[in-house]
DNA sequence: TACAATAAAGAGCGTGTGTTCGTTTTAATA
DNA sequence: TATTAAAACGAACACACGCTCTTTATTGTA
């Protein structure tokens, strides 16, 4: 017959969400797992077993796993990993020369970051900084960066990423009528250069610009 | 006199590094922190107070912390924010119209993730898709996407994003001798803009641009 | 060899905390 | 109005676990 009583009942699943929300903010805030005893306080509940009845509902509902006995032993059951990077990533080049391999650590200046939807894959793919004029006609200026997927290939007409001697360049790559091959500077100041393939090779095909300017 | 020590007394900082290496572990696996015993476990250390003096020098250190009392309310102390962003995010714009304010959010197609180093600041930036052919003189392809800074002014050869009537395009501001604006279109083919402030405004200058191809 | 400092061990106290059980209140239904 | 199930309360038990104190072993130094 006591008057103390002040909760009202409300629905099991409105405070499940709200206990639920208390356990995550407050790992949140603290770092690990809130007692039994801090979650009644937390949300309004009085009695521990209260409590207990909801966390064991989060758990038949998969969305908090506790292990017995333990104390402040509850953790989420986080959709997917809360680390889940949403970006990709391509490492940023410096000089490319012969003899190096182009990907090798020593030369990877810094890591561009991509919106993660842009490509497929970024695997094979890098970035590298374009000086000089000489692809002004392909809409390529001095100091853009280009992305390079990696490969030793290309069709005519596309713009590649070659290795001409001991230097990088990009140029489009053209195929004549009789099967061979020169590198085009989109540029009329520049010539053609003859693409012989005992000293020259292919890196890989421009696939984006990054274009970035105060 | 008895026999039974097994332990070799080890360096304070190694064996520091290990239950330290135990702990990130521990809450990888488990989502919440590991007790004084388990650690002791973990690690091969059979005495709590070992432990306990152990955790107490990794709370020196700023390495973890810990609430006194509280059962395994061990926390990492991770080097700045784990969670914290290392990229910059601009709108992607749909289709700029008059009337509309440009940021509204019904105008958001999504969210552009950039480098973080690239601006100082991306706070007044936007990006949106160009369409066309008139700015291919000032390397501006059809379908590039163009970083918009918010502005309504600009200088003299600045390429700006400006209203016209109706609609939004991209073209290079000139101010000539009387110091009367027009837009310029960077392609033969396209007339000069009289640019009149009655239904013309600029919106931003072009700051910077990404093209992607597959 | 003696001495001090360090690292670990071991025992133990106090209590924070999970878990259970029975009771009480509320809200819905007949 | 009586009945019933859901939701909360409250008390109690048992022990996991933080924390301290004292003792023992190891290592470095004079």
């Amino acid at each position: 017959m006591k008057d103390t009583y002040q909760f009202t009942k409300a629905n099991v699943d409105e405070t499940c969400d709200t206990v639920y929300d208390y356990i995550v903010d407050y790992i949140s805030d603290n770092g690990y797992a809130p007692s039994v005893r801090e979650i009644g306080r937390g949300v309004g509940l009085k009695s521990t077993s209260t409590v207990y009845g909801h966390l064991k509902r989060l758990v038949d509902q998969n969305r908090i796993e506790m292990t017995k006995g333990k104390r402040r032993a509850i953790s989420l059951v986080d959709e997917g990993n809360p680390m889940e990077v949403d970006y990709d990533e391509v490492p940023l080049l410096g000089t490319v020369t012969a003899g190096m391999p182009i990907l090798a650590t020593e030369n990877i200046e810094s890591m561009l970051k991509l919106p993660q939807d842009t490509y497929a894959s970024t695997e094979n793919m890098f970035a590298l900084r374009v000086r000089g004029d000489s692809m002004v006609g392909a809409a390529i200026l001095d100091g853009d960066l280009v992305l390079v997927r990696k490969q030793n290939t290309a069709d005519s007409g596309e713009v590649v990423l070659a290795l001409l001697g001991d230097e990088a360049t990009v140029k489009t790559l053209i195929r004549d009528d009789q099967g061979h091959c020169l590198l085009r500077a989109e540029n009329a100041a520049y010539a053609d250069i003859p693409f012989e393939s005992e000293d020259c090779k292919i890196l890989g095909v421009v696939c984006g610009l990054l274009r970035f300017r105060v």
